[in-house]
DNA sequence: CTCAAAGGTTGAGGGTGTCAATTGTTTATG
DNA sequence: CATAAACAATTGACACCCTCAACCTTTGAG
């Protein structure tokens, strides 16, 4: 009763990206199981991201922008590879964020070629925010026990050294 | 050194986005480390979702799509649920999808305002490998001693189950 | 000096997303 | 029953995100 016919009573109700794969524990290796989950999880959350940087009147990419230029200048073709796209996207990404007044171009000295991305005033302003805000848990590790959330601590700590 | 000036030495070999909040240990909650470290390595790994699609010849969204239409057919209403996006944006994604026929539209008989959405043949042998890629994990976790794989599946269930 | 390579921009083209308005259907209400 | 309100899906207008190919300027190497 699966492919087709009647099955009209999914219309709603069922958790979103809820049925994966990883049901039968004993085949799948312990990484890919950890990793189903945590996808699981983290999606469900990701998919709040719009709705948080429209808060800020940002777009989701806007917002990983301004992440991204916390402390320093930055090129623009070094923006391109943090936000793993191409270098024509960040010219009109950088174009609206300058028409915000949130960053400047700044060409630079040493090599004429190259624009440096800084955060205005309002720009630092702004992305101290929108940190702070993203720096607030989703509910399901907000009520996560204390020991579950050192034990999550520890762990990541740990997978981001051996990176 | 920080706001503006000559720290041009920022051009390249940063980790992305590295620099975020959680640097003082003692001060902020639990719940707060363990999301940022959490965020952090989830983030970086989720800027190969859209090369992992484009090997399926798929954007992003639609991935997202073909990963919700599982099992049993759905109401393109719910599916803009799922996606939290608007119902109008779900006609042009499954115009595409049923371009390419992977997806089906069939007007529902109990209520004839509604249209299903059914994967074709094509499409559920294409999400079949689609979700296979997707479950692959990622090197962070692929290296992961056994211990922190286990704790953390134990500790996600019981998110999921609390959620 | 010459020329290849690199940083950034432009233009064409398509996917993603919203909002407002429309059509057709269902359901509730008088 | 008739009519109005609510709902599912679509359309059109508009903006953003994204890629590719072509281009210009600057740099650095031979």
């Amino acid at each position: 009763m699966n492919g087709l016919g009647e099955s009209q009573n999914e219309q709603a109700g069922r958790p979103p990206g809820a049925r994966a794969q990883g049901a039968e524990d004993g085949e799948a290796g312990l990484a890919q199981q950890a990793w189903t989950l945590l996808f699981e999880l983290l999606h469900t959350h990701m998919r709040n991201f719009p709705a948080l940087a429209a808060e800020f009147d940002l777009s989701p990419v806007q917002a990983h922008v301004l992440r991204q230029l916390g402390e320093g200048a930055l090129a623009m073709s070094t923006l391109a590879t943090y936000l793993s796209c191409d270098a024509s996207n960040v010219t009109g990404l950088v174009d609206r964020l300058e028409a915000r007044k949130l960053v400047e171009r700044r060409s630079s000295e040493q090599d004429r070629r190259v624009k440096m991305l800084v955060l205005t005033e309002a720009g630092a302003e702004l992305r101290g925010r929108l940190m702070a805000r993203m720096a607030l848990p989703p509910p399901f590790m907000a009520s996560m026990p204390e020991e579950d959330l050192l034990a999550l601590g520890d762990i990541m700590r740990r997978a981001l050294k051996t990176q």
